[in-house]
DNA sequence: TTGTGTGAAAGTTTTCACAGCA
DNA sequence: TGCTGTGAAAACTTTCACACAA
């Protein structure tokens, strides 16, 4: 079964399994099972192996996978395995947590550059990044980024992205709610932490 | 079709249609059609008449659905039509973010405690919360709060996690990476920014 | 014995096409 | 005419069962 289409949701499970085998490579451990990732990510063993097996085999049957080969593996795949520049654009409570969070390195994130509109923050230094105006932007281009996150309001994140886009950004995460309009050769993530707050109640017995 | 099980993907978009009926109730709308709701979301028109078709017909054939009763439809269904009191737990940069984020609000949330390990932080008011020490967690039963976010580092997530169980909390918004164990009673929805963010670049040409 | 890889079956979700109401 | 509601088909995803490799 050797290089299938990949389903989506296999794609949507493998940084999970990358960062679970990460864990494993702290641990100092240089195997692993489908069994033991299973238990860490709170799927099921043969999940893992169906996801694994799209891409062709890696394990050993009897000894399992070898933690670093399957790293790359994944990374290779997910196109994480060189370094990716990340641009931020709004720099309020919520961009300067991300500017903090310190999992994207793991995965090769970089934020390089960070925007925000209030002219009172262009030149401050936050987390070893110095905030830009947001009319430096179209500068963007020049500097090889090619993935950013909005973390604007609501009312700035279209045009935000229409800048972004314009500047040959090639992905977006999106924080702001709601659909942003981009053209279909840019991929747009959006992350709406309300919108999966409000699915709680429902579950909730 | 009426009262059929309801797919969890449609449970997964009700949210988002919630807030495009919210959105074009704030314009002045009363009605709306699927084709409208459609677009706001990104979804198709036939998409959104089968999901709302789970929970049986709301729509006029010819006018289209009447914003105001749509809406209590499916806060209804979501469980979204009583206020719901939440508690934070990790008052640190991300924390702060979801203290001040007003997304919150449309849905009925409504943050009212807030809990830190550091002892410097208690006692001080953020947002109009006084955050408190975790070692307060405990009282937390008696306030009658059933839902939580988990916004402190990895390491502790998972303890923090079995005192809100401990302390009776039905629902946990986690913001911290990888699984966190519950008793399955309890439901959990983990939102991983990097994890989201490491599919960007797989479907960026 | 342990643990992988994978066809085939079962289950879920999306898409389509169209009947029918206002 | 404009727009809904929905059965049926198509597409996608998960689960199972088991052959087989170390």
């Amino acid at each position: 079964m050797r290089y299938r289409k990949i389903p989506n949701e296999t794609v949507r499970r493998l940084p999970v399994y990358l960062r679970a085998l990460h864990i494993l490579g702290q641990q100092g451990k240089a195997s692993t099972s489908s069994t033991d990732l299973a238990d860490m990510v709170a799927v099921n063993s043969w999940q893992v192996r169906k996801d694994f097996s799209y891409f062709g085999a890696f394990g050993k049957p009897g000894s399992g996978y070898e933690i670093d080969g399957l790293k790359k593996q994944i990374a290779r795949i997910l196109r994480l395995d060189t370094e990716h520049k990340v641009a931020l654009v709004g720099v309020g409570n919520l961009g300067s947590a991300v500017l903090a969070y310190a999992g994207f390195a793991p995965y090769g994130f970089d934020i390089v550059a960070a925007y925000d509109c209030d002219p009172k923050k262009a030149g401050k230094k936050i987390h070893n990044v110095t905030v830009e105006s947001v009319a430096k932007l179209k500068d963007l281009r020049k500097t090889g980024i090619n993935l950013a996150i909005i973390a604007v309001p609501e009312s700035a994140a279209q045009q935000i992205a229409d800048q972004l886009v314009q500047a040959g950004v090639k992905g977006i995460l999106n924080f702001s709610p709601l659909h942003i309009q981009v053209p279909k050769r840019v991929k747009v993530i959006t992350i709406d932490i309300a919108v999966d707050m409000a699915r709680l109640p429902y579950y909730m017995s």
